[in-house]
RNA sequence: GGGUGGUUAGCUCAGUUGGUUAGAGCAUUCGCUUUACAAGCGAGGGGUCACAGGUUCGAGUCCUGUACUACCCA
């Protein structure tokens, strides 16, 4: 095999292969299969891989393999979304580069424009995602405006129509003036900013004036009443009179309302129900007529009297002017208010009346609820089932409709009666004009995990593959997308449209922050995985972070991976240039096994039961990183090391025992670690002994109890101590590396075979070339630096090189040390609170390490009266 | 205003039925070309687990409060 492992050589090539060979098919498995499902969170079709999709598209592969390895039918159903505004304002962007705009190409050409755009970089997307590894069905991709899921969408819209849950009308909305559209609650986000309150002396019809303040004087030209809280004495009298619009000197009464702050502002607020959606509750309490006094593009219209035509900002400062000149203004004051900006531009949204079209969503909110009430639906982590149905129960009606041209067109037609139809097909006769708002993308998505697979047909993916399993996406669009399918699938499907929700966290920087173009901090998954490749990265992403919670990605962690990588295919390497022509004996039986062997094979399996119980508990990157642990830290570092003894000079058997081990549990752990780095495990699987022909849809591995051994353990642990010390010793000591030592044990009856035994270890792990062995009570040889493990004592005799006031320092400290925890153990075991409450095997554990406590303080003790 | 998360080594993070001396990687110090790997190996230094109480035989882990910080909702 090649010396190095040439990621972006083979990354491609393995793609390639496992999709031509079926592998990312659900069809794979038998029919009997269970399915495991997953419906991509479609990126917009415009987009470019960012971190945060390398994110998703790593967990959800990885939720992919694990289950296909375990036999199930796996499927991941790959899409894109149109992304209305996101798209359109590309088009827009493109159009005015040519100096021309949507409106004078018209909605035809637009749409046309759109299409060519999308059908040219569309692909650049899922091409990206492909090279992450994403194992997706590409058979069985979807866009949310193919006819299908149009379909689909059509279908929605007209029986919730029919079942009277939708419906048309005036309402004040959250409007966008420069997208000139309608948009949801959920896409104005609310921040406080540095502004400004305008206070000022609203004059009454007495002659009279009331102080009133507003951030937006504008509004003064849309105000239908002046209200002040009832039990204010300052206001009182004023009740019930009225009040003269400034400039315009419209009449408009003054009324009592609880809504009113008396410790806000002057105590006194001008409603304005055009305008702002407080007052809009207010007025409609008191009967007050609605002024709209702005057009669409946020200039003002006839009802704004001489400031018709200007612009909203245009007309604050010239009507402030004006009433400065009527001697009205009192003050203008810094103030921090909170402004509502739009998701999509951030430009000031306005509180605008508009006819749109509305979802009453309240009885489908009703069964989301339910449904995770009753753990149809389980939420990962646990915690965000708080935050949905908080927003579940105090959920408005959804406006639905977008005055947009990229998007699925809301089926309905206008006759000169004013009456409307709604319907699959246009309606008979003449004299019907269709409705040109478009849906809210979130509507079509929200239908994503039942319309991909042929809903409304009955068809066999639909009743194979639906209910999806599990739905994989960032907690940010908990409400935008989550809540939403969930409504609209159990409403339509009668079924939670998923059995499980895993919601991932953001992705941010080293520092914390938040990832942006303006900070100058991207993180671009393409520019990391042209230099480390797709494991080392998705490696990070899984490994430094839990569920539900952000990751603050260091691209040192991308780069230590892609040495994990590599030491991954040099231990391949070193397996595999150690294997002969000859086929590998099966794994013998433990007993015939000698100790470094019986103990990988027991850490084996214990990392393939501890593996397992991560998996099932979502704990994605613990998993990762003990099959990390184990493979470099055990595998590597010792057996390896251990096993060359075996190799290169030990019996036929030994070195065949050796190999079928090496392959065995280098084979095995590849199989854990496939999931998360798909590409190195594959090439590096291909190069040893196997069964079957891919790790993809190889087994995922069961845990072996008949090779679990804890005596195993705890003797290797001694053994492996011992080494450690004596490096150590070694270290402090500057014995050259190359240095032949001596050893002298003095150990217990059990420890003598084993390390008479295994004396070859010390030799090739710490350069001890030979070990004597001395009776207990012999005396130590001279110069001589200790290692004590239990009742083991190893002495280097290292004249010329050891200080023995030093050593003794250092026994000193040990046993200082030692000491210490004697203590506390013992404390612990004669405390009979512990003995008799505390589980047994933890009572009997800590007996066992006060005893090794004692046997290792006696041991160093003795040594101390006899050199010091 | 209500809610949620975070606070563990210089940095990025683990640590999920409470139970050895709290771990990893990066960085840092020292040593080594030892034939799988210098993209490596070996050894070391570095932590009052934000703070204050409580529960418990035992708390990084559970509870209460405080501080700082981030986010969500209004």
């Amino acid at each position: 095999m090649p010396k190095t492992f040439d990621f972006s050589e083979a990354e491609s090539r393995l793609y390639g292969w496992w999709q031509e060979n079926g592998w990312f098919k659900p069809e794979v498995a038998p029919t009997s299969a269970e399915p495991f499902v997953i419906s991509m969170p479609p990126p917009n079709v415009t987009g470019a891989l960012h971190i945060g999709h390398a994110l998703f598209a790593t967990l959800e592969d990885l939720m992919i393999r694990y289950e296909r390895m375990r036999g199930k039918a796996a499927l991941w159903v790959p899409g894109t979304d149109h992304a209305g505004i996101a798209t359109q304002l590309q088009i827009e962007k493109l159009l005015q580069d040519e100096g021309t705009s949507r409106e004078a190409v018209g909605r035809e050409e637009f749409l046309a424009r759109t299409w060519e755009w999308k059908e040219k970089y569309g692909g650049t997307i899922t091409r990206q995602l492909r090279r992450m590894g994403a194992s997706c069905d590409w058979d069985r991709e979807r866009f949310t405006l193919d006819d299908g899921l149009s379909n689909a969408v059509i279908e929605v819209f007209v029986r919730l129509y029919e079942q009277g849950l939708i419906y048309r009308g005036p309402r004040l909305v959250n409007w966008s003036p420069g997208l000139q559209t309608a948009v949801s609650d959920l896409e104005v986000e609310r921040e406080e900013e540095e502004g400004k309150l305008y206070i000022f002396n609203y004059p009454l019809e007495s002659g009279d004036f009331i102080p009133v303040a507003t951030t937006r004087p504008e509004t003064i030209l849309g105000d239908t009443a002046i209200a002040v809280h009832p039990d204010d004495p300052r206001y009182q009298a004023f009740i019930g009179k009225y009040a003269l619009v400034p400039v315009l000197n419209r009449r408009i009464p003054i009324v009592a309302d609880e809504y009113v702050e008396r410790e806000f502002g002057t105590g006194a607020v001008k409603i304005t129900p055009g305008h702002d959606f407080n007052d809009y509750a207010l007025a409609q309490r008191h009967n007050l007529p609605l002024i709209n006094i702005m057009n669409r593009d946020a200039t003002l219209n006839a009802d704004a009297g001489p400031f018709a035509g200007q612009d909203r900002f245009e007309a604050r400062e010239n009507l402030w002017k004006a009433m400065a000149g009527l001697g009205l203004t009192v003050e203008v004051r810094p103030h921090r208010m909170v402004v509502p900006r739009s998701q999509r531009g951030g430009e000031i949204v306005e509180p605008l009346l508009s006819t749109q079209w509305f979802l009453k969503i309240q009885p489908l909110a009703e069964k989301a609820l339910k449904a995770v009430q009753d753990g149809d639906i389980e939420i990962v982590p646990e915690r965000f089932e708080k935050i949905y149905n908080h927003w579940l129960e105090n959920i408005q009606d959804w406006c639905i409709s977008r005055q947009l041209w990229w998007g699925h067109r809301i089926p309905a037609w206008y006759d000169p009666q004013g009456n409307i139809y709604v319907g699959k097909t246009p309606p008979q006769g003449e004299g019907w004009t269709p409705e040109l708002d478009v849906l809210d993308t979130w509507f079509s998505s929200g239908l994503w995990p039942f319309s991909t697979l042929g809903w409304p047909e009955n068809t066999p993916d639909l009743q194979r593959y639906y209910p999806t399993t599990v739905m994989e996406t960032g907690y940010d669009i908990l409400f935008f997308w989550v809540a939403r399918m969930i409504m609209l699938g159990l409403w339509f499907t009668d079924e939670a449209p998923f059995k499980v929700v895993y919601l991932h966290g953001l992705v941010r920087d080293k520092m914390g922050r938040k990832i942006s173009k303006t900070l100058g901090n991207v993180i671009d998954p393409l520019v990391l995985m042209d230099q480390y490749g797709a494991d080392p990265l998705r490696f990070a992403l899984v490994t430094g972070s839990t569920p539900g919670n952000d990751i603050n990605l260091d691209e040192a962690r991308v780069e230590r991976n892609w040495r994990f990588v590599n030491k991954l295919w040099q231990m391949t390497n070193f397996v595999t240039s150690n294997l002969t022509d000859e086929p590998l004996s099966g794994l013998p039986e433990a007993s015939s096994l000698d100790l470094p062997s019986r103990w990988i094979l027991s850490r084996l399996n214990r990392l393939i039961e501890t593996s397992q119980r991560l998996f099932d508990a979502y704990q994605y990157g613990e998993a990762g990183r003990q099959v990390d642990e184990f493979l470099w830290g055990e595998f590597a570092d010792w057996y390896i090391e251990i096993s060359k003894r075996a190799l290169y000079a030990g019996s036929d058997e030994e070195k065949a025992a050796a190999r079928s081990i090496l392959v065995h549990v280098l084979e095995t752990g590849l199989r854990l670690l496939h999931p998360f780095m798909p590409f190195v495990t594959e090439e590096a699987w291909q190069y040893l002994p196997h069964n079957g022909e891919a790790i993809i849809v190889a087994r995922w591995p069961q845990a072996d109890s008949r090779y679990m051994d804890d005596e195993a353990e705890r003797q290797m642990a001694a053994l492996i101590d011992l080494v450690r010390g004596i490096r150590n010793i070694r270290e402090e000591y500057k014995v050259e590396p190359g240095r032949k030592i001596e050893g002298v044990a003095s150990a217990p009856d059990s420890m003598i075979p084993l390390l008479q035994q295994y004396d070859y270890l010390f030799a090739r792990l710490c350069n001890v070339g030979t070990l004597r062995f001395q009776n207990s009570g012999d005396a130590a040889p001279a110069q001589a630096a200790t290692v004590t493990v239990g009742e083991t004592t190893i002495f280097l005799p290292l004249s010329g090189l050891v200080d023995i006031g030093a050593e003794c320092e250092r026994l000193n400290k040990d046993l200082i040390r030692l000491n210490e925890q004697v203590t506390r153990s013992q404390t612990m075991l004669e405390n009979d609170q512990f003995v008799q409450r505390a589980r047994p095997e933890v009572v009997e554990r800590e007996r066992v390490k006060l005893r090794d406590l004692q046997a290792e303080a006696s041991q160093i003790a003795e040594r101390l009266t006899e050199l010091c």
